[in-house]
DNA sequence: TCCGGCAATACTGTATACAGTTGTCGCGTT
DNA sequence: AACGCGACAACTGTATACAGTATTGCCGGA
């Protein structure tokens, strides 16, 4: 309460457990396609890969199932949730909407040194050649400024949208190189000028543009590969 | 594919799990009161008091956590997340937003039988003195109107935001009596009119103002009780 | 050949048992 | 008396074992 806040590192309390690797490991593989949509997760199957017993595996599942990326019901085999390209486009207008006030909140509590790391990260990301480390670097800019918005509710719906539309994301940037690279790194950069200059509708704008952008993007690869709508109800 | 649909009911398959009773208990008894903010949950004394093992506990938990309702951290005990001013308030800023674009994009797809039930739903929620039927038809009420949008992902977000606020609303429905009731009735009815009309624009501006005021019933009652922001990091 | 039913199988859901971690209490030292 | 430290207790995390359910495949009859 009084004297120096902590000693030592309390971060260290924050020990993940094998239930998060699963679904840390999960994820991954739903996002990198190796798990594609409407592939089936075998308990027993998943547990042996890993080494470890089904307790966490279900764990890790049941937190996807609330996440939205899998579809699970009782005593059946549980199922990567694909979604259409209705439901695609739906995520990047709500992440339009939501980004955009973030981004608008965030300019006024924006400081000299987290505007030095935008342009930092933006120029690391225009050269990066790499499209793991591009969509890295490309989240990591985005949270860089929405962090200082201070709405965590927002922030929370954002991450969870761009989790769910992230395999897509992926797909887009491995098929098609980095063209857009550029692009965006344009966009970024003139999101960063204004809100340097305080401008927080324009930043708000700017925003809304660039998420629209890159839909049109991934729809532009997608539209004759994905159904009108992914999984919804109709089996087989 | 082609006979009948289905002879006997398919929603026999979605039999429920101990774990999610588990889950609705606990969500229950937060929504209620009976575990309040910051209370700890010990497994092996919820597993007692359910008569059940601690692994559809912990699955329980796990999906409460991914739900926001409580946090949890490695080898701790998981405590129920409360939310303060601050945060409801955003809660409530995100869901004007988000429930004014679902009644909009509701409007066109209305058609007479759902209106009528709108309209008998909202009868029913006016004469209502019990606060529980109460909450549920309003929840209903809402549901109705926004399940003809067509935005699944705008749904789900929220039903995760009134499930996170319910507590407070609860506390606020017991505490006051129903007072503000007719006059949630009449919005509700502004809100009935104008979707008759096809007035998509209009619809929305109401349902936006209709979830503003019902913040600062909330607010009025609470402003007095709750810390400016409930659990952020900081902790003892 | 096609269909219905039945048995075996594979998988999910839950309980119990074990391992590891955290918090606490008491003792000894300073 | 205050502090550090070590053993104990309580609790969480994981594995294994068991119970129940869905699915598959086979067989007999039409």
């Amino acid at each position: 309460m009084q004297g120096p806040p902590i000693p030592f590192t309390p971060e260290l309390r924050n020990r993940r457990t094998t239930s998060d690797h699963i679904a840390d490991a999960l994820r991954a593989a739903i996002n990198s396609g190796q798990l594609a949509d409407g592939a089936e997760l075998n308990q027993v199957e998943i547990a042996g890969h890993f080494g470890v017993s089904r307790v966490p595996v279900r764990e890790a599942m049941r937190q996807l199932q609330a996440e939205g990326l899998i579809d699970a019901s009782a005593h059946r085999r549980a199922v990567v949730r694909g979604i259409g390209i209705d439901t695609l486009t739906e995520a990047y207008e709500l992440r339009a909407l939501l980004e955009g006030r973030l981004a608008a909140a965030a300019v006024p509590n924006l400081d000299r040194a987290r505007l030095d790391r935008l342009a930092a990260l933006n120029r690391e990301l225009r050269e990066s050649r790499d499209h793991t480390r591009y969509l890295e670097l490309n989240s990591e800019f985005h949270n860089t400024l929405y962090e200082v918005a201070d709405r965590p509710l927002a922030f929370e719906f954002v991450e969870s949208l761009r989790q769910r539309s992230e395999r897509y994301v992926q797909m887009w940037s491995r098929g098609r190189g980095l063209n857009r690279g550029r692009q965006v790194a344009r966009e970024h950069a003139a999101i960063v000028r204004l809100a340097k200059q305080g401008d927080a509708a324009g930043a708000q704008r700017a925003v809304e543009e660039h998420i629209q952008h890159t839909l049109d993007a991934v729809l532009a690869l997608h539209e004759d590969q994905l159904p009108s709508n992914g999984a919804d109800g109709d089996d087989a």
